[in-house]
DNA sequence: AACCATTACGCAAACGTTTAAGATAGATAG
DNA sequence: CTATCTATCTTAAACGTTTGCGTAATGGTT
């Protein structure tokens, strides 16, 4: 055994092994009984270990200007107890040692990370990428910043993204359901959080939160209003999953128009889809042997209009001779395809902007009242009515 | 003067007040050479303070179980040290009590956030939003999250988006650059920071960083080839601004082309834009005065393409059988424009998962060798050549 | 009985900030 | 000169984790 000394009595006598931590011999020393194991030779302190990351703290400015790591916090903010020469000094330092904030640290302790979440079906089309942009415009002129989740219209997903983000990483959520989400238990759970959440076009009815979305019902009656005024007396209407805030609303606005111009409600003309290709092509080859014979088809998303145009010119049907078109949405396809799209636009960056606006507005006033606002559209008339 | 009594020797006696300090009295017991306030009633303290935020701690759950909080910490992380027994009791108790762990705090203390950042031109157009799509889905499957920023084509918007993701959010960096960025200063400066960067689709060439592009020398040689198959050989070439490196190596495939068949080469072709609107046609416009007549136009963005075709429908000229016309990227709106446009399929979702996996890939095997990869495309040829 | 190993904890430092509160020197008032 | 004030610092606690290292209890070998 060699010779091991106690480090409190140095005496190399009356020391014992002590069983092995962390493969690591110890020992103990009767005399003192105490228990230690051989010191390791490169004690790990903070300035013997080698800096891991090169970014300067507050800690090695006030080193090198020789004051305290608070005053060299309250220099860079200004705060009133510093010396303007104090102050000047340092925030010059600051800047040659290139002094970037940990904004991990800032936010633990400030318990606010300047990031907002945001949840959004998807991102592939424009529709949704665009509301995503004016979110993130907004959110930068304030100085926020956005993270975003997928949730690839999957309901699970998108509860797994809300308990990703909610966990002290971001201080707003903004939220666009799946198409799928037609129970908001997860949403609830999450509302006595500090949290402020506001959903945008895609909305719960009864939760008590913020929403904006679009004034679907005063837009679908638009729509509606300008077919008949075109004539139409059969118009079809596409509608989404049943569940969903805008079908209704937009069906609601429809009946509204049919009923105020006291054209009857055919309930064969209404078709509920998920709005894949194939169900559209489906009810649409429905529709057409219906007699007497559609004469309008009101598609309440842009993509599956385009798509139904595309449909009917295959089968030689004359747009809008015989049959008129119309989608909701405005989407930039629309105005490609041939005949131009007539639809109603639902000004979806202005969407994601008002959101936002309304979340950055919760966040800095703290004022927590819930705010429902309807953004109006507008009908846009081309080619295919 | 009320009695004030010193705190030290419970005396009022030679106790004087010494100056003001935040609005309260401060006093100075001469006995004791010892300086003091009256203590404010209500000491803050971590107990008797109201919690602000309603979210288990660590600490929490340390006291209800009566074990330390190294002990919760290392039961819900598996670690060896804690038997069985008190790891399922902790387990199942910070699940009663709901806990999330406080990422900021992980963050700060692993030096590592589990986001990556992203710095994209814009999302107003599927063709971006789809990388960015692209990369949040392989993101997620890993467990990391995607923060954003918008340069919306500005350089300098560019350059303050490094500059805040930097500071600590963010573990990898993803950037797109702007239409506009030659210089790339901003990126070099931040290579000495520990966190990886990988470029995607608009990459620098001389930059040691990892990038992920288009084949953009051979797809475009392959579009040119395609419109000499057909027979043209007066091709109007539409380029981006000179510095881009998808223009330079764009105009290079379609040089190679040209050469390999001998087709004469004439500057008077080639137009470099930004591909607004105006100088898109504008070019246009001067290609059909020239003679002998262009009998083709191949444009590197589809977006333009897209728009020529209808400049050139307004103008009564045929396509493909006056003048073929020929787009880069594969937009979706290529596929509904008449008539439909060929074009080669850059898989931009793909461009934007590769570069996430590449990130991915450096950041979990620490491994930080620059890769340089090219996803291949391909033709996709349409009616409107 | 003397020695040793293992198991299962606890303590405290560290991450980089912010901020309440204490302290000192010098100025000012009486 | 004494009492008081102001301006300008410093100290230290907090934010919620992770983790190196120390240690008590227990049981097993010679």
């Amino acid at each position: 055994m060699p010779r091991v000394k106690c480090p409190k009595c140095q005496q190399p006598e009356r020391i014992l092994k002590s069983g092995i931590v962390r493969n690591k011999q110890r020992y103990y020393c009767k005399d003192c009984d105490y228990h230690f194991v051989i010191p390791s030779a490169r004690k790990r302190t903070r300035e013997t270990a080698a800096r891991d990351t090169g970014a300067t703290s507050l800690r090695d400015i006030a080193r090198t200007a020789g004051v305290s790591i608070a005053t060299v916090s309250r220099a860079l903010h200004d705060h009133p107890d510093i010396s303007a020469q104090t102050r000047s000094f340092i925030k010059s330092l600051a800047d040659e040692m290139n002094y970037q904030p940990n904004m991990l640290a800032q936010s633990l302790v400030n318990r606010s990370t300047h990031t907002i979440g945001v949840i959004i079906p998807n991102l592939n089309t424009t529709f949704f990428s665009s509301m995503l942009s004016g979110i993130q415009q907004v959110c930068a002129r304030s100085g926020y910043r956005v993270v975003i989740c997928q949730s690839d219209e999957d309901h699970n997903t998108e509860i797994a993204n809300i308990q990703a983000l909610m966990n002290n990483m971001i201080d707003g959520l903004l939220i666009c359901h799946t198409l799928h989400t037609d129970t908001f238990e997860h949403l609830r759970m999450q509302m006595n959080k500090r949290i402020p959440i506001v959903q945008f076009y895609r909305v719960s009815e009864d939760l008590p939160i913020s929403k904006i979305h679009a004034d679907d019902e005063a837009g679908a009656e638009a729509v509606t209003e300008h077919l008949i005024a075109k004539g139409c007396k059969r118009i079809a209407l596409l509608l989404g999953p049943k569940n969903l805030s805008i079908t209704q609303k937009r069906l609601k606005g429809h009946l509204q128009a049919l009923k105020r111009h006291g054209v009857a409600l055919d309930r064969k003309l209404l078709a509920h889809v998920d709005f894949s290709h194939e169900k559209v092509t489906r009810a649409v080859d429905h529709w057409l042997k219906l007699s007497p014979a559609i004469d309008a088809i009101f598609s309440i998303s842009d993509k599956s209009a385009v798509h139904i145009i595309g449909h009917l010119k295959k089968k030689k049907i004359k747009i809008p001779r015989q049959i008129r078109v119309v989608g909701f949405g405005n989407e930039y396809t629309g105005e490609i395809v041939e005949p131009q799209l007539t639809t109603y636009d639902v000004r979806t960056r202005e969407i994601g902007e008002e959101a936002c606006r309304v979340m950055l507005e919760q966040l800095i006033s703290g004022n927590r009242e819930v705010v429902d606002k309807r953004i109006a559209g507008k009908l846009i008339v081309r080619q295919s009515s």
